[in-house]
RNA sequence: GCCGCGUUGGUCAAGGGGUUAAGACGCCUCCCUUUCACGGAGGAAUCACGGGUUCGAAUCCCGUACGUGGUACCA
């Protein structure tokens, strides 16, 4: 009988939730609920230093925005909390006091100055990082370099101290990552790493295996960076609570930019989001564009991120969350690192848009057109529009562009695209048009494209050397959809309205 | 430097000893449409390099190169 699967997400609250970080929470969510699992959503607030106010709140907008909701976390409550590292920070001290029992850690007495000085004073260019490591341990301040007495003084006064691991010497350890497979570590060329802080708060190596533990979690998946530290926690597991309690890992393969890891710089650069939702550094003020304010789709979104390092094998690319739920596996996730291509997510937001049902996207398009200042009163029209424009609509945002021009009546036209055919002969046809307009009994498409054509044949004028002007008359430019629908929408009146004022112009 | 991980078109990728090496994005051509899209039909473009193993290697092994992550009292 296997335990419920129960999967983690454990970010810091340091500032905006990037591509890496949504598509871990992605991939840790489907295998969850693919599993019939739970989803736990801790908070690592264990440096004080790096807390950034508003930051965890936005992690949660973030998360409902994407539809990726937690079972449990410090909002949404549970049975294994809290969730918050800083609220379980007394927690933490006993794992390190016993593993120094155990002669598997120590007190290290060392002050920055000091560490400092070791790391300068052995830095060559064939180590250009000296680490505090087996090497280096029996010449620092340490619980193994003083006496009992020593120690126990430094202790009584309250000495700043931390507790480090003491990595075994020449050691393999092994483990199995279910994206990897088997990798394996010499524990000489790890070095001992600060478990406990000399503030009292734990580093993110002691608190992952606590609260893993702690919380019951079956699953730890996480990015590729934590490879390199996985000895450390493999070590801590097998000390403190045994290898047969252990979650089972997998290391997610990391998301790149143009140059080499993405970066915020990047979105900057090269113009596309990194972060899931708009974030302002309460420090510097600085806005970091989100793909939500972009004019991306969640559903598009998450699509999107799913297929970046993962398929199904079946050449699908448009997966609802259901269907990525029911087929995803952590075996068919790729290795490699994977470039973000910007103009590939914008073709899965494109595809969004066309299969989405009107009624989803009202909404959100109402609140683009919102946001540029156009009033939208008629929600029957509004409807009318996004069912004709929707297929040529890539970013959500573009719907201004696409439709803008049913609400405002244009003020500015095209002039240069018409003046070089433009003549008397059409200016007539024009007028004629109109006023036939104005007599007609109905108004669609069908009818007013015949009209328009009829007319056309007997002032002997080709009808698509008349369809460009007319067009700009309605919209202004050479854009938008098909002319004669857009007349049946704008209806008749304004339809007469703009035609008369173009032709003052023209 | 050391350690870990990786490397199939420009990008995402399928394929895991025998394939004409799928598919998608992007790009190009044509059709549809006398706006632009959508849609349809085509096209150019790939197994990092060098050694093995094998009748046979993109696939397995070793090395090299390159990329990437770590090397903090950051996560």
């Amino acid at each position: 009988m296997s335990r419920k699967v129960r999967v983690r997400f454990a970010p810091s609250p340091t500032g905006g939730l990037h591509l890496g970080g949504v598509r871990t929470v992605l991939y840790n969510y489907l295998f969850a609920k693919h599993h019939g699992g739970d989803f736990v959503l801790r908070i690592e607030d264990t440096d004080q230093t790096r807390f950034v106010p508003g930051a965890e709140e936005y992690i949660f907008n973030c998360l409902k925005w994407c539809g990726l909701e937690p079972d449990e976390s410090p909002i949404h409550g549970g049975n294994y909390g809290p969730y918050r590292q800083s609220e379980r920070k007394e927690l933490y001290r006993q794992y390190a006091e016993q593993l120094v029992k155990n002669g598997q850690a120590y007190y290290a007495f060392d002050t920055p100055e000091e560490l400092d000085k070791m790391r300068h004073d052995l830095k060559t260019n064939e180590n250009t990082s000296p680490q505090y490591d087996h090497t280096v341990r029996m010449k620092m301040k340490n619980s193994l370099t003083l006496t009992q007495g020593e120690v126990n003084d430094l202790l009584a006064k309250g000495a700043k101290h931390v507790i480090r691991i003491k990595m075994p010497l020449n050691e393999t350890v092994s483990f199995t990552d279910i994206i990897r497979g088997e990798i394996n570590f010499n524990t000489s060329l790890v070095d001992d790493k600060v478990l406990l802080k000399a503030d009292g708060m734990p580093t993110y190596h002691l608190a992952v295996v606590v609260d893993d533990y702690l919380m019951k979690i079956t699953h730890a998946f996480r990015g590729e960076e934590w490879l390199s530290s996985a000895p450390v926690h493999i070590l801590l597991w097998k000390y403190l609570f045994g290898l047969d309690e252990m979650p089972k890992w997998a290391h997610l393969p990391l998301i790149l930019g143009p140059n080499g890891k993405l970066s915020k710089r990047d979105g900057a650069k090269y113009g596309f989001p990194v972060f899931a939702m708009n974030w302002i550094d309460p420090k510097t003020n600085e806005l970091t564009e989100g793909f939500a304010e972009k004019g991306f789709l969640p559903e598009a979104f998450i699509n999107l991120l799913a297929v970046l390092g993962w398929n199904d094998g079946t050449g699908q690319e448009i997966f609802t969350k259901e269907e990525l739920i029911e087929k995803f596996s952590l075996e068919r996730v790729h290795i490699a690192g994977a470039k973000f291509d910007f103009e590939k997510a914008k073709w899965f937001n494109h595809e969004w848009i066309k299969k989405s049902e009107v009624s989803d996207l009202k909404s959100p398009v109402k609140n683009v057109l919102i946001k540029k200042g156009i009033v939208v009163a008629d929600e029957e029209l509004l409807e009318k529009i996004i069912l004709l424009v929707k297929d040529r609509c890539t970013l959500l945002t573009d719907f201004y562009e696409q439709s803008s021009f049913f609400f405002k009546t244009p003020t500015q036209w095209d002039v240069d695209a018409i003046k070089p055919k433009w003549n008397e002969g059409k200016k007539l046809f024009f007028e004629t048009f109109n006023s036939k307009l104005l007599s007609l009994e109905g108004w669609d498409t069908a009818l007013l494209e015949n009209v328009f054509k009829e007319l056309a044949t007997e002032k002997n004028i080709k009808p698509g050397e008349l369809q460009l002007p007319l067009r700009i008359m309605l919209v202004g430019g050479k854009f938008g959809p098909p002319v004669f629908q857009i007349a049946e929408l704008l209806g008749k009146s304004e339809t007469v309205f703009r035609i008369n004022k173009a032709l003052e112009v023209f």
